[in-house]
DNA sequence: GCAAAAGTGTTGAGTGTACACCCATGC
DNA sequence: GCATGGGTGTACACTCAACACTTTTGC
């Protein structure tokens, strides 16, 4: 494309650098948890964030976003979807920067944080309890957990945080963790088991010092709603 | 910000453009409609599309996008908000952008669009009869009707279709511009009725043939959820 | 036999849905 | 007095919320 003329010149000036986060969201501990990195150098220095990189201009935002995912936390084949964009004049100092925020859902027993060289430290960290943080990133993680409550009332959406089987009581502290709150076991039982989402198995879970529970499967591994 | 090594080099090189596109809305002759604009020149034109415009480096999405509204289509004071980003790499084949899109609702008796100096033509556009679009907008308008038609059914954002004062009947037949099917008279009012999200003014429409109207306001003008 | 977690039903309140007629006005 | 749209109530089905005891296992 050639510049002709003052004023097309204009549209090349040259605009926010464009980067996506990612929230990976897991259970951990009976606890909602977001997978934070510990920036080494630089302004942020010692402050927490997400893991995040600049978005190349050969690729999409999805495309970038499971690559910061692969790349910087070892995770790929997840449930992973767009957030919001975040635009705030300041939110980073060393430059204006426009992110696309995504969430992505683990079973944490498959994902061990592993650290990357040019990060101080990488960890699971329970989002009711989160540290200072680099960045908007603490607004960013509490946006995220509020469309998780929003998403697990209509659709199947947790089966991103549960093992391939699980029990309803652990579906059930999935749910606690994410809403903050006790859930009445038969009401859960009867309203989950009549949304058609989950098929028994025919084995149990055994191992523990009382009764066995049945295992169960989600039907679709893949986002499917409810009402 | 000095650049001292390649690996730091590495970090300007320049990403995608930024760029917003937004999504008016309007009930227009009964029906739901979006606001369309004719490229003049260049690979699109002749095609329409959505008002739109690149992010200045010094502009957050949401101001970029409320000064797209206003230069491109003349619309201020309006509810608006963030839809999603759209990032496909051909999306644009003059140069690899992304774009944010907004969608604004306005009460299409108040704006009359004017066509400004370098778009060709503009004008309403009934959102089920769409014609051959620019870029990726098509999806965008179809998107955007998704998100509109589920929120209806959780927060009070049809204000943004209606003026001041209206009555029932004019509330439900926006409802039902944007759900695609006629909706029970009685049910719809004792559900509105209940949200409590209206008051009664003491006027009535008066001027048809038949029996004058309470005329409603809503209690708030700004995003009330309403479950 | 006891501790620990799994599993299971009923009732009442509230909400959503289907459905038909009278009322106030203009002409 | 008739055409036009405004305005109203009831019955049934379904969903949501509250609530306590029995079962199966390990030790």
């Amino acid at each position: 494309m050639q510049i002709k003329n003052s004023k097309k010149r204009k549209e090349v000036i040259i605009g926010p650098a464009l980067a996506v986060d990612t929230l990976i969201f897991t259970i951990r501990e009976g606890a909602l948890s977001v997978l934070l990195i510990q920036i080494s150098t630089g302004p942020y220095g010692g402050k927490w964030a997400l893991p995040g990189g600049i978005v190349p201009i050969n690729e999409t935002l999805d495309e970038a976003a499971k690559k910061v995912l692969a790349k910087k936390a070892g995770i790929a084949g997840v449930h992973m979807e767009q957030l919001y964009s975040f635009s705030a004049l300041n939110r980073d100092v060393r430059g204006r920067t426009v992110s696309v925020a995504y969430f992505a859902l683990v079973d944490s027993d498959k994902f061990t944080p592993k650290t990357i060289s040019y990060y101080a430290d990488i960890k699971w960290q329970d989002v009711f309890a989160l540290p200072t943080m680099a960045f908007d990133h603490k607004e960013i993680v509490n946006y995220g957990v509020a469309r998780l409550r929003a998403k697990i009332e209509y659709s199947n959406i947790v089966y991103g945080l549960l093992p391939k089987e699980f029990t309803l009581t652990e579906m059930q502290s999935v749910y606690e963790a994410i809403i903050g709150h006790a859930i009445d076991k038969r009401n859960f039982r009867k309203k989950i088991l009549s949304l058609d989402i989950l098929v028994e198995t025919n084995k149990e879970r055994t191992g523990s010092k009382s009764r066995p529970a049945k295992l169960y499967r989600f039907k679709k591994r893949q986002l499917v709603f409810t009402n």
